[in-house]
DNA sequence: AAGTAAATATGAAATATTTAATACTAAGAC
DNA sequence: GTCTTAGTATTAAATATTTCATATTTACTT
């Protein structure tokens, strides 16, 4: 990226700070800009007009996200929730496609971070729809310590009620398989802590449902 | 498009035609070119390997598929089959980034037609998350005519394992859910095809679960 | 035309999942 | 400190779904 690119998007680009459990995206409203998360970790939300919620995917920075909404246009498909602190940085679009139309490789470099994102959703929605709640929440398990927290320098915990919303059952049904999950010496749970104590049985039981 | 860019695409692309049942791509194959569905429809169809299937969307032509290949790289993650007849241009890849990096307009145009194609992807498997499966299939039901179907000029006949493969449930759930959509006066079935009469009725199952 | 395979259809039994009722614990508000 | 709320935990009953067994129809092969 060359300096006087940097300096355009940099000037029209906004630092800011969300807490645990702050809204950063609000689903169906204006989609203005770009988001580079620094640090921390987010949800990606789809909310029914029921009120239930579905995670459609947690992400842990430091990632550029909201390629999706440069090209789902005017509104937000998803809302989008801070799950731990987060620094954010907005990026204005206007800006961002004045400075990517000159430079195509930029613009092949969001798409496959983009797509890559999805892949990694699609896996899991992939997981959803051929697996039973034990298969479901193992993979979920999986997903959120190896491309989540493994790394991100916070402690792996998640409520029961996230978890349920990522894998799509009821929460009583996470509680009763993580108590499971532990009487098997899957998982150990200390505290709020979750920790993966054997990850080949977890990985065996994600793929056989 | 540029007359002489044009030139350089058709130069290096491949007219094809495949008869229904015939698989275009295969899962884990090599991905070498992006797709033009001139006329027909495909199935994205991803293969466990205790030999489930799972139909991740289906398109009717005509279309430019292929985006996903060429952002997740070396292999094709699901096969690509042929629901119906079909004339399809495969296009040489590297000849398409070539003229592409010489005209980020297009590829801002793929990237949107391709993420496009996936956010209904991820409606309809938010779908599947939360829905059971009387709503599931309706939901399925709807996309088919809606998106595939209805202008395609091919009857809207589609096999019930391919519904359930769609769906995510048994064929034999496939089966009943119809035949009671049909005492319900929803839907027709006239031999093979299926007759949606009731869209108001469907909308509602297909939201309400 | 007969035989075979595939798709459609149906019902009963087995299994999985949600819902509802209830209780305990931890954290935040006042 | 007490009250309130949200999260965690467990169970039984109600419901949904799959699996299995079996039959019929349709399409394809020879």
């Amino acid at each position: 990226m060359k300096e006087d690119d940097f300096e355009v998007i940099r000037k029209s680009s906004i630092q800011l700070k969300f807490s645990k459990g702050e809204v950063v995206y609000k689903q169906g409203g204006k989609a203005q800009s770009l988001m580079f998360l620094h640090r921390g970790i987010v949800k990606f939300c789809y909310q029914y007009e029921t009120g239930q919620n579905y995670i459609m995917t947690v992400v842990g920075g430091p990632k550029l996200l909201g390629g999706a909404n440069l090209f789902f246009r005017e509104t937000n498909i998803f809302s989008i929730t801070a799950l731990e602190d987060c620094d954010i940085c907005l990026i204005d679009l206007p800006a961002f496609i004045q400075v990517a139309m000159g430079n195509p490789g930029y613009i092949l470099a969001l798409c496959e971070k983009t797509l890559t994102m999805f892949q990694h959703s699609i896996f899991n929605f992939i997981s959803l729809a051929h697996n039973q709640v034990n298969g479901r929440i193992a993979n979920v398990l999986l997903y959120l310590w190896e491309h989540v927290y493994k790394e991100s320098g916070y402690d792996f915990t998640i409520s029961r009620k996230e978890i349920a919303e990522f894998a799509a059952c009821s929460h009583e049904n996470v509680i009763t398989t993580l108590s499971r999950f532990k009487k098997d010496g899957i998982i150990e749970l200390e505290g709020k802590k979750i920790i993966i104590k054997d990850f080949e049985g977890l990985n065996i039981i994600s793929k056989r449902g």
